[in-house]
DNA sequence: TATATGACGACGA
DNA sequence: ATCGTCGCCATAT
């Protein structure tokens, strides 16, 4: 049985659109559960297949890939228009993902 | 019960 | 820009 924090998690996932890049804390502040990006990473790890959860579209707030999955998630990625670089998005344009720190903003 | 771990994030060096 | 440390917290051992 999922928990509340889970079942939010998953609904946020759901609704990701197409070239819609979001962070994993992007996620848990959404799903009302603030600071629980750990959580987030947690519930995809355990159960992308089992919910059929769009998680390339899921990278961590400097912009940085799920580790080893790098070059599945770059494809699909950028099979959605999505610029990657070296194992990172390359943007902050992307849906609602924003780098922390930008030195130009 | 106690530690270790991790698809994270903020910060400082 | 990159790396290490620390806070965080559910699971695993």
């Amino acid at each position: 049985m999922a928990s509340e924090l889970e079942r939010r998690i998953v609904e946020v996932i759901r609704f990701l659109r197409e070239g819609e890049v979001v962070s994993y804390g992007d996620i848990a502040n959404d799903a009302g559960f603030p600071g629980r990006s750990r959580a987030v990473g947690r519930v995809l790890a355990a159960s992308t297949d089992v919910y059929d959860l769009p998680w390339w579209r899921v990278v961590n707030s400097t912009g940085r890939l799920v580790p080893g999955h790098e070059a599945e998630q770059a494809q699909l990625l950028r099979a959605e228009g999505v610029s990657v670089d070296n194992g990172r998005v390359k943007a902050a344009m992307y849906g609602r993902f924003r780098p922390v720190r930008r030195s130009n903003p």
